[in-house]
DNA sequence: CTGAAAACTGTACCGCGAGTACAGGAGGGG
DNA sequence: CCCCTCCTGTACTCGCGGTACAGTTTTCAG
């Protein structure tokens, strides 16, 4: 009963650290028992097939996500009432969650899904359209109450705003693996910042930043070549 | 030779969509030599191994790409002789044109190597990560251009930005896929768009842009919920 | 302490797909 | 005519996914 869970749960992150290294595909069950230790019947115990493993990846990797979110943006709306400054840190704790990742970030199991769908069952394709979904709720919510307090600078759509979230997450991710540069996806997530900052605050910038942007830009911020 | 090289491209154009779809490792041989209508010893006088058909993919898949953004670049310069207009135009078009892809974009495959990078040789993760260079090159050298005449609105990196431009590109991909969605990724372009539009333009609209605010919003465009 | 269920191990096997090794054949160009 | 490109055919190896099933150890409830 326990000792199974633990056992699964070890397949499981090394199953998930190897799929995303290497895909779906890419991973064999023999070298998952074999770094966890385990044999073949034991691995089958478990999951009856590579379709199950996949599925009972899948819906773990979601649910830490979701945790992770829920947390961040959690933290950040103790800090602040006023829900655009709540947001603005969410997004900068989790930039700095991001670029504290060791060796950067590891990958995304939904991207992963999406570029291996025709091999899964639907199950598998509705979760993770499921898991899309959520984010585009849980960050439209978000800009829900944004809006009703600002009103944006340009006329935007709040599922299409929702979804520059997680299209520069999953970009940013692949950038970041693709470079190997770690840090792009914690900056990418900043210029996501700066993209809902200038949408929903007025041009006066504040003290600090118009001093950054002095020592960046020169004074006037006139024709700046480089 | 002539010959030579139509089946080539036939084996290729069978192993992209494949590859799109399935990833990597969830593409067989077999599978593409039947559809392409040649035998295993046909496919081998090709290629001599899968790692090298990727390398190929790859490489034709980038210039491909690459060619698309010529095209459409240089076509947005010839008609608008200001940097940030023609830049603008430049994402207007690329949007258009991946709204108008009867079933969706079919997939990045510089993502698809990415999440399977493990099992090919460094050449082609050098590859990938060249492609992403050149595409951070390329908008960070329009964006330049821009800067030379606009001054952006926030501090902001060249690279960090040229970047959002791939970020929102490749996460748009995934997003519309999973969601089986065709349209988000045009519309993330579209976001993207506004979020430049922003950067170096003043909160005061040009005209035309004025007039399509006020079809959809009203005059004022105050306090707009949702 | 016991007994049954849970959590495995061990062995043996099937079929598919990647890749190898060659031998040979069609067709076109110099 | 011959050689080179572009294949076909056959036959094999090997790793891997998956099955089958019998037996063993561990755990925990009563």
């Amino acid at each position: 009963m326990r000792k199974g869970e633990e056992t699964r749960n070890r397949i499981l992150d090394v199953a998930e650290a190897a799929v995303l290294q290497k895909g779906f595909g890419g991973t064999s069950i023999e070298e998952l028992i074999a770094e966890t230790g385990i044999t073949k019947s034991g691995f089958f115990y478990h999951f009856k097939d590579k379709n199950e493993l996949a599925k009972a990846l899948l819906n773990r990797y979601i649910e830490n996500d979701e945790r992770i979110y829920d947390e961040i943006f959690s933290r950040a709306r103790d800090l602040m009432d006023d829900p655009l400054q709540s947001f603005l840190l969410g997004l900068k704790l989790l930039s700095e969650l991001l670029s504290d990742l060791p060796n950067g970030h590891p990958g995304c199991l939904v991207a992963t899904v999406c570029y291996y769908e025709r091999l899964f069952d639907h199950e598998i394709q509705d979760t993770n359209r499921n898991a899309v979904l959520a984010w585009r709720r849980r960050f439209g919510r978000m800009f829900r109450e944004i809006m009703a307090v600002y009103s944006p600078r340009e006329p935007v759509d709040v599922d299409q705003l929702a979804d520059m979230v997680s299209s520069v997450l999953e970009g940013g991710i692949v950038l970041s693996k693709t470079l190997k540069e770690p840090n792009t996806l914690a900056e990418q997530v900043l210029m996501l910042r700066i993209f809902v900052k200038m949408l929903f605050l007025p041009a006066i910038e504040s003290p600090l930043v118009a001093v950054r942007h002095d020592q960046i830009y020169g004074a006037a911020g006139g024709g700046g070549r480089l």
